[in-house]
DNA sequence: TTCACTTAGTAAGTATACTTATATTATGAT
DNA sequence: ATCATAATATAAGTATACTTACTAAGTGAA
């Protein structure tokens, strides 16, 4: 089988092939878990192809775009707003502080809080990298329609956060 | 504030509210990435609470699902079908393996490959587990009606799978 | 047949993403 | 003021989910 050299080099994205040979496969490939595990890895991909060279994270995206709006909350204040656990939430302020990212100091209204905000690097990264998220995401939606985005944003908000009725 | 005591206990799910007061945040609660990542957190947490006791993941349930159809297959053949990469593949078909769940033998025909089954075990265990995780399913898709669903499954798989029409 | 190339699997390293347990600090009823 | 209770954050442990680097084993053209 001939190849070129495209094929084989750096495979960030492991390749879900579904046809006529895999029909009984379906159902698994069908599965509602299934289906959102691989599209998280695919966009995941397209984040990290898009934000090459700026060492940053979806994950950490998320919480700097969080800060950026909220600065000065606490950590289990950024666990609520960013929906991860409170350990991870840890883990992941820890590695933006450890960058110059985020600044990390004790309240002083209550000696257990650990009050966040964006570092001046922050902000300058975060507007850096904006516009190739953005870009990431538009590659991600392609195969959609404008309206199908929509639709499908409505869908995903109301499985994510039911309560919510706009 | 008041609080029961269902409030503090065993919080699974980290919460997410989008109400009025965060509506400044829809800039990320609204984003693809955001959306995917909350969907697999929230179906995984059913997928968890459903089949408590079992020891299983969704992601091991995924391995066995391809192995029920494609009993003999290699590791590398496995990563190909349930799109993950090999290193990935490699734990979880030996956590699969500890438990008993998976058989694993070097191939006669290639020394460099291992291929794999599934044990009575493991086959027990999936049928077991099967009408659980349909339950976790059916308890994530709630919210929506049939036909939402139907259009969900459709675009996702679009997005999972681009080159794929039925 | 030999040797460049490729493939299968593992190892080590990083980053989520959760669990339970623990130390520290704050609150609130008595 | 005291003491049970609760909240914040961290620590340790497990399981994905990727990366690069490596070994072992197969392939194929000169």
């Amino acid at each position: 089988m001939k190849r070129n050299s495209t094929m084989k080099k750096n495979r960030k994205l492991p390749p879900l092939t579904v046809d006529s040979e895999n029909e009984d496969l379906l159902e698994l490939y069908e599965r509602a878990g299934f289906l959102i595990r691989r599209c998280h890895q695919v966009i995941e991909a397209y984040f990290t192809e898009f934000c090459n060279g700026h060492n940053i994270t979806s994950v950490q995206f998320a919480a700097m775009m969080i800060l950026r709006r909220r600065p000065g909350i606490d950590q289990a204040t950024l666990s609520d707003l960013v929906a991860f656990d409170r350990a991870t939430t840890g883990d992941v302020v820890a590695r933006l502080v450890r960058k110059g990212l985020v600044r990390r100091r004790v309240s002083n209204d209550d000696q257990r809080k650990k009050l966040l905000s964006l570092t001046s690097k922050g902000k300058k990264t975060l507007t850096q990298i904006h516009p190739l998220v953005e870009k990431a995401q538009e590659t991600f939606l392609e195969p959609l329609s404008a309206k199908d985005w929509e639709n499908l944003k409505e869908v995903l908000l109301t499985l994510a956060a039911p309560d919510y009725q706009k």
